[in-house]
RNA sequence: GGAGAGGUGGCGGAGUGGCUGAACGCACCGGUUUGCUAAACCGGCAUAGUGGGAAACUGCUAUCGAGGGUUCAAAUCCCUCCUUCUCCA
């Protein structure tokens, strides 16, 4: 969310800033509703001073046994008007905040202006493609080898479900286990295993709602959202909050299951592991001080990265342009991994540095010392990484003629066997 | 599922209708004193909105889990919801 003084203020560059994320928020009549609000404030607010004056006066009165009478039967009009006008303040504040939760963050000057992907610019490339003459589409080798049950997944839940079997099974918790310890040994994260259903609130606070509503799995009895990201989970961990200036950065590492309708995605795109409702995701989210928060950018997304360069994945790094950008971030870098099989560049990572824009949603501040006045932190996340394409670049990037696939070095200490 | 008790500032914890933005304590900041440390003493210490002011600053309003309601007046009374705890099944 954006500061609604900031939004009135830069009313245009609000709304070229919409525009170049592909996104249709009509904010052309905020202004003339903050106008109405602040007329109401001031007029009623005189209103409540009058009250309480009158009010002790009342008070004093009656102590002293004098009659009040004709004071009571005044404030008694007065405060008639003081709900009226806090009504309609209610209703005005009311449109401006359907409004303001409507307005995508500000991106960040570095990020390129453009409409599609083909927009997004490649920082780098990591490693190089190498040839696989046995390489073959995963599911081909999925189904051979029998780790990966699509068709039983559709039975049991429908298309896009999949089950693990047998050591695809293995392989993928230890694919889990694998970067979690990675990013709590190697980078200082603490791990969190966070609900996997949250509040309307939660998923407010991190940009989710209400843009999303429709990407999201719901129980509507209880209002409650499974999670497309541990993000939100995490990120909400400090919701409401106000964190120590010395305690920052603060960064946690969580597994979770992503639940995501995907509404409206059929196609080649989405055979086998490509797109799928359910996947496993090793998320990180960092706590910062705003002037922090681009270097940590680097820092996150580096993170991720160690995890593929360190299975010797080829991979590039993509900064995403603007129409690209999600609605909460100002700012994102994709990894994307290089798949023999599918001979495709696979995203494999998002990490995205929200600014403040999530933690005036979900507020959560902190104080520089214990005198300082209070300021949003910065937030940030990143994938650190989601397994389904990482199991498909390691199942199709080393498999072998015999049709088996070798398991990556580090791995092997995870999952116990050196090949499927 | 049933019964009951709570949710107050960074923390602990008073407070059952007006003198309470909130006692007291802890933490924290400034100062005095002490050879240092510790202790003691004095003072300060919430957030947001809105108005005035170039600014320093300052007036007002709101905020005691959330949202409604009663009342001239609500932390305090009523209702709904969230949440914590205790006991019962």
């Amino acid at each position: 969310m954006l500061d609604l003084r900031f939004i009135c203020e830069n009313l245009e560059f609000v709304k070229q800033n919409i525009s170049n994320k592909n996104e249709k928020a009509d904010i052309s009549e905020i202004l003339n509703f903050d106008n109405r609000r602040r007329e109401i404030i001031i007029e009623v607010e005189r209103l409540k001073n009058l009250r309480n004056v009158v009010s002790k006066d009342i008070a004093e009165l009656k102590k002293n046994k004098h009659d009040a009478d004709k004071q009571i039967a005044e404030m008694k009009e007065v405060s008639d008007t003081i709900k009226s006008m806090d009504d309609e303040q209610r209703e005005v504040e009311q449109k401006i905040r359907e409004i303001q939760i409507r307005i995508p963050n500000v991106t960040h000057p570095s990020v390129p202006i453009g409409k599609t992907e083909d927009d997004n610019k490649i920082v780098y490339t990591w490693g190089e493609k190498k040839e696989n003459p046995h390489a073959k589409n995963h599911i081909e080798i999925a189904k051979s080898l029998g780790i990966v049950d699509f068709e039983r997944g559709a039975k049991v839940s429908g298309a896009g479900f999949h089950f693990y079997t047998g050591k695809g099974a293995k392989l993928e918790r230890a694919l889990i286990n694998y970067m979690v310890d990675y990013h709590v040994e190697k980078h200082g994260y603490t791990e969190l295993m966070p609900p996997f259903v949250v509040n309307e609130n939660s998923m407010f606070g991190t940009g989710q709602l209400p843009k999303m509503a429709e990407d999201m799995y719901k129980s509507d009895a209880d209002s409650m959202y499974f999670i497309p990201t541990a993000e939100v989970p995490v990120t909400n961990f400090h919701n409401g909050e106000m964190l120590k200036g010395e305690d920052l950065p603060i960064k946690y590492t969580a597994y979770s299951p992503c639940f995501r309708r995907e509404a409206g995605g059929y196609g080649k795109e989405v055979r086998g592991l490509l797109r799928v409702h359910q996947f496993n995701k090793v998320e990180m989210v960092n706590f910062v001080k705003p002037e922090d928060s681009m270097n940590q950018l680097e820092i996150i997304t580096s993170e991720a990265e160690d995890i593929l360069k360190s299975l010797g994945l080829h991979y590039r790094r993509v900064l995403l342009c603007s129409g690209d950008t999600s609605f909460a971030s100002a700012i994102t870098m994709d990894l994307e991994i290089w798949t023999q099989g599918e001979a495709k560049w696979l995203e494999v990572s998002s990490c995205s540095c929200f600014t403040d824009f999530q933690a005036r949603r979900a507020n959560i501040r902190f104080k520089r010392d214990a005198t300082a006045k209070p300021e949003f932190v910065h937030t940030l996340n990143g994938s650190g990484v989601a397994t389904p394409r990482l199991m498909v670049a390691i199942l199709e990037n080393n498999v072998r003629e015999d049709g088996h696939v070798t398991i990556p070095e580090p791995l092997r200490q995870f999952c116990g066997f050196d090949e499927i």
